[in-house]
RNA sequence: GGGCGAGUGGCGGAAUUGGUAUACGCGUACGACUCAAAAUCGUAUCUCGUAAGGGAUGAGGGUUCGACUCCCUCCUCGCCCACCA
């Protein structure tokens, strides 16, 4: 017998395959396409891992299976060549990323090769060449263009250490992964693509596809859907204003107020004011701020009075607002059916108001400003020294009237609207009744405005709180077991607008700025969180909510003052008895709140500070801002991406450049990343690309003036974000993949990768496809239909692979010592496909076993077998093609040994089954099996023949029946399977141990499982 | 805290429309071959018991003629997420 020599058949297969290339796709109209994916290896320096080899070798095993049914296969590979190791290295060495990338991708190659992957080498893409990247930056240009990327400022994670911005995934439990040095948020402008837009599809339609169910169940909880509702709760600054501190002098219409600036900084729209016993609610109030920090006040009060504010005699003017009413047609003013032209008009208005001495005419002048909203104005008048301005007049259409030239007059004016109201997002709006105060995110935008505007008496100390939270890592804000702590807002109030009940209002950094509307409801007695809040504020004597008063759902068994689960309202007013989920609904539609879904996915960080990334091809340049600005063309405010190509084409700016001023595209594309002499970000967390003066300042693409480059990059998953579509057509330069390419092999049939990229990963690219089907650039507006994910490998002592544990598997020893087909046979041996399973390097040595008795099994071939071994290999046949699909490799394999060992225990076996046999082995060991293949005189390749068809089992076999009495097994005989249920039965009841065993016992019934067992039961 | 998954020999694991628990492989022991070793082949290998037989699939309970499989309670481990209102 000759001797296995796997280093030599290993060797010469793979050099005839790749002579031949024949693995290599073409489009085939004729044929059903295939289309079999991995995800793509980051050719790190470490070479490849055992867990690559698992899930390449069974994507190798379906892609080979399914070309011998005759598919049309697509089974590419590339490399995911931007990433952090090699840019760690070259800032450590010195070496161009280039230079490592091509070393390492040479070795990953060589590796893959050697184990006789059935790949299409002639497609190979790699991430960081300019031929690639190029389309990648085309495609975010698309986004950008589509006004789905747009500039925020962000926290990037900062290692005091080394200096530079980390990404989320190197920081790891608070600290830097590299040097284990402290991290802090810094502030910095950063590219964000909208995937929030696509939230609900990205939920949705995870229904049309065939991922295994703990991906989408993955993916959903990433997403994280909730029903809640938005609620208003109005705010109430102050109810100070009382009659004493109103007096109205004789003539009735100047109101002293004894302490004026306190009534300008706490009225309010839901102030009430009484002047001379008579109650006014304001309808309108109009709040004017000077340079100097001061502010006027114009108060649109309930019975037609306006309470007009004159700072120099420090007091209030109260007229009645039919005085002043204005009407507005065409160019002109209407007041009191005569007409004026605009200016004079509005002096003879404030003369005949106010008395001329106030506004001498040519002493001062009109104008026009904006108070609620775009669409509204209010006419008014300052003086000429511009300290002084009133309005005389309701508010009045915009829209018809030219207000250009006025504006300017009051530009040193800055109008503020006072902020009426905080929305809150809750998911129970059940427990509304229980809500005792409401907690905004120290983030809140509300509270730089209620500081602007002095509306909190506290200022210095929520000041503290805020630059506090800003400072604090992300681990101290969120580790388990920690103190929850806020600040009130002294001199604010809201009314919970189901009781009217004032409520005091907290900043607290437990709500999140990016979740729902950044501020809360909180309800102590059902709502964890806010029960341990209320419980801290109470210990430091900073409120006086007490939680015992509030419950409002009883449990009956329940003693606790906590209780967060559903039930019958109580205290709950008309509410009262109701179930939650109707109270939901209806105590919603009473407050007016609002029924709204929200996700907790937030938009997509796109910058990195790095060097080794596709560059983001966009110029800014000033001269450009400047005319965005005056421009009026406007941001369209759609839904949903227009499925148009022509659209934004038309105008000279773009959706991006309009929503990111001063920003253009370049679209000369590759964008190519400059060589740089250092890596390292600068000190001041910029990339290193900002240092290349040469590159950053350019030609703005618009204009042609002066403009600078974006100098950040993108993130390591750009790449991978479309890179499927890629393969079909890889050397294209005119389009990122030809439309009919894309059309015959698109979507992906089997996708396989690590859970751990079921979220980013697989989300990011399923947006990616989802915006490009939307442009129409794809044909399908999923990507993948089928995602299946390989379990972890670990090392000997069940602990995680890695080079500070020592206990790496290099698969090159593996292949060297084994073979790559006892090493393929032995990955997906292992355990099953989709779990966890550890590695065991002399667990090898069975599958290589298993090999050699193959290669020395065509000693057994006679000319005849026996039925036996014929009836063996249909189920086994059977067994192995069901155990592909199913990715039950383990028990394929399991039954193929099987099959092998009763050949040799039969010690004969039929040339035909033999072959039968080679073609079942060869997805799973494609050398040897070609070896032996061509040793029975075949001159094609066993890879390009047929799947074996199976008959099915004959009918006339024989099944052992398991005899049972009482459940317990006592005997068992085999029977041919034409008997019928009586006669097995009954030869199951004569037999000598069940008599025995049945004894004098009466019989109850008798059960019969076809082909399978009797079970005799006495009573 | 939430989600997902898993607990079966010394080890990786097999067995689910509920029907012979421990397939297949590793390891180990003994034997054959050999001067010897390796390799290979053969036999054995859950546990108690001489045997007949009994017990065992993380623990405990339930449903059933029959439970690794279904239900309930609990424990342990892994992965992912984590103050998501």
């Amino acid at each position: 017998m000759k001797k296995y020599d796997h280093f030599k058949i290993e060797q010469k297969f793979q050099k005839k395959w790749e002579k031949e290339g024949i693995y290599n796709t073409k489009e085939d109209k004729s044929k059903q396409k295939y289309y079999c994916l991995v995800e793509f290896p980051y050719a790190s320096g470490e070479g490849l891992h055992v867990g690559h080899v698992r899930s390449y070798t069974a994507l190798d095993i379906v892609a080979r299976k399914k070309r011998m049914e005759g598919l049309n296969v697509l089974y590419p590979i590339g490399w995911d060549a931007f990433g952090l190791p090699t840019e760690n290295y070259a800032i450590k060495t010195g070496v161009n990323p280039k230079i490592i990338t091509k070393k390492n991708t040479n070795n990953f190659r060589k590796q893959l090769k050697s184990l006789g992957f059935s790949f299409d080498w002639s497609r190979e893409i790699n991430t960081s060449s300019p031929e690639y990247y190029k389309w990648t930056q085309w495609i975010f240009l698309q986004f950008f263009k589509h006004g789905l990327a747009y500039k925020k400022r962000m926290p990037i994670n900062w290692c005091l250490s080394c200096k530079i911005g980390l990404a989320n995934e190197e920081v790891v439990n608070g600290v830097c992964e590299r040097c284990g040095g402290q991290v802090e948020k810094r502030e910095k402008e950063q590219w964000m693509l909208a995937i929030t837009k696509y939230a609900e599809r990205l939920y949705d339609d995870l229904d049309k596809t065939e991922f295994l169910e703990k991906i989408k169940i993955q993916q959903r909880n990433w997403i994280g859907k909730s029903h809640g509702a938005l609620i208003s709760f109005a705010l109430v600054t102050s109810q100070i204003i009382a009659d004493k501190k109103l007096q109205i002098n004789a003539d009735g219409k100047i109101v002293l107020i004894t302490n004026v600036q306190e009534f300008r900084e706490n009225v309010n729209i839901d102030s009430k004011l009484k002047i001379e016993g008579r109650e006014f609610s304001i309808k309108e109030l109009i709040k004017f701020k000077l340079d100097d920090g001061s502010f006027y006040l114009k108060l649109f009060l309930s019975g037609g009075y306006v309470l007009a504010d004159d700072l120099n005699s420090n007091s209030f003017i109260l007229v009645k607002e039919k005085d002043t009413n204005l009407k507005i047609e065409e160019d002109d003013i209407t007041f009191e059916n005569k007409k004026y032209s605009f200016s004079y008009k509005a002096h003879a208005i404030a003369e005949e108001v106010f008395g001329e001495e106030i506004f001498k005419k040519g002493e001062s002048e009109t104008f026009w400003d904006y108070t609620s909203g775009n669409n509204y104005l209010s006419l008014g008048i300052v003086d000429k020294n511009k300290k002084r301005l009133d309005f005389l007049g309701k508010t009045i259409k915009a829209d018809k009237i030219e207000v250009t030239n006025l504006r300017e007059s009051a530009s040193n004016l800055r109008s503020s609207a006072t902020f009426t109201k905080v929305n809150v997002f809750t998911t129970r709006p059940d427990t509304l009744f229980g809500a005792t105060y409401l907690v905004l995110a120290p983030e809140h935008e509300l509270i730089r405005k209620f500081i602007e505007n002095k509306e909190i008496e506290n200022i210095k100390e929520v000041e503290k709180y805020i630059s506090e939270t800003a400072k604090k890592k992300d681990i101290d804000r969120t580790a388990e077991g920690k103190q929850k702590t806020g600040v009130e807002l002294k001199g604010i109030k809201a009314t919970n607008p189901v009781n009217k009940k004032e409520i005091p209002i907290f900043i607290a950094d437990y709500v999140l700025a990016g979740y729902g509307t950044g501020a809360i409801m909180a309800v102590p007695a059902h709502d964890e969180r806010d029960y341990a809040f209320t419980s801290q504020m109470n210990a430091d004597k900073k409120t006086q909510i007490d939680a015992d008063k509030i419950e409002i759902i009883k449990v009956i068994e329940s003693n606790e003052n906590l209780y967060t689960g559903y039930g019958k309202l109580i205290n709950s007013g008309k509410f009262d008895g109701m179930e939650s989920n109707e109270a939901i609904k209806e105590i919603t539609k009473f407050v007016g709140g609002e029924l709204k879904t929200v996700y907790s996915l937030r938009d997509w960080i796109f910058s990195r500070q790095r060097y080794w990334g596709e560059p983001i091809p966009l110029v800014f340049c000033n001269e450009c801002k400047k005319r965005v600005e005056n421009s009026k063309l406007q941001i369209p405010n759609h839904k949903q991406v227009p499925n148009s190509k022509s659209k934004i084409q038309n105008q000279e700016f773009n959706e991006g450049e309009l929503l990111n001023p001063g920003w253009v595209v370049d679209e000369n594309l590759p964008l190519e990343l400059p060589d740089v002499k250092k890596y390292e970000p600068t000190d001041s967390g910029e990339s290193p690309l900002a240092s290349v003066e040469k590159w950053v300042n350019v030609k703005c693409p618009k204009c042609g003036g002066p403009a600078k480059r974006e100098t950040d990059t993108m993130p390591n998953w750009a790449g991978s974000s479309w890179y499927w579509l890629r393969y079909t057509d890889p050397e294209n330069d005119k389009v990122f993949a030809d439309e009919k390419k894309l059309k015959y092999w698109t979507p992906v049939d089997w996708y396989n990768g690590g859970m751990e990229h079921t979220t980013l990963h697989l989300l990011y690219s399923r947006f990616w496809h989802k915006f490009l089907f939307d442009i129409g650039l794809v044909p399908t507006d999923e990507p993948y239909i089928k995602r299946t994910s390989h379990g972890m490998i670990l090392g000997d002592g069940g602990e995680k692979m890695s080079k500070s544990r020592g206990n790496v598997i290099n698969p090159d020893d593996i292949i060297e010592r084994f073979g790559a087909d006892s090493f393929r046979l032995y990955e997906m041996f292992l355990g099953p496909f989709d779990q966890q399973t550890s590695w065991n390097s002399d667990g090898v040595v069975g599958t290589r076993r298993f090999v050699e008795k193959v290669y020395g099994l065509s000693e057994k071939i006679v000319d005849s077998e026996n039925e036996s071994v014929n009836n063996f290999l249909n189920k086994t046949i059977k067994k192995v093609g069901e155990d592909i699909e199913n990715m039950k490799f383990n028990t394929a394999i399991s039954s193929m040994m099987m099959f092998l060992n009763f050949v040799y225990d039969e010690n004969k076996i039929s040339k035909d089954s033999y072959k039968k046999f080679l073609k079942i082995l060869s997805p799973f060991a494609p050398h040897v099996t070609e070896e032996l293949w061509s040793e029975t005189g075949e001159k094609e390749s066993i890879h390009k023949s047929k799947w074996p068809e199976y008959d099915e089992i004959k009918e006339n076999e024989n099944f052992t029946i398991v005899v049972q009495v009482d459940g317990k097994i006592r005997d068992k005989f085999i029977v041919a399977s034409n008997l019928s249920e009586n006669e097995i039965k009954d030869k199951a009841i004569s037999l000598e141990a069940v008599l025995r065993w049945v004894g004098d016992k009466k019989i109850k019934k008798t059960i019969y499982i076809k082909d399978k067992l009797v079970n005799i039961v006495t009573i």
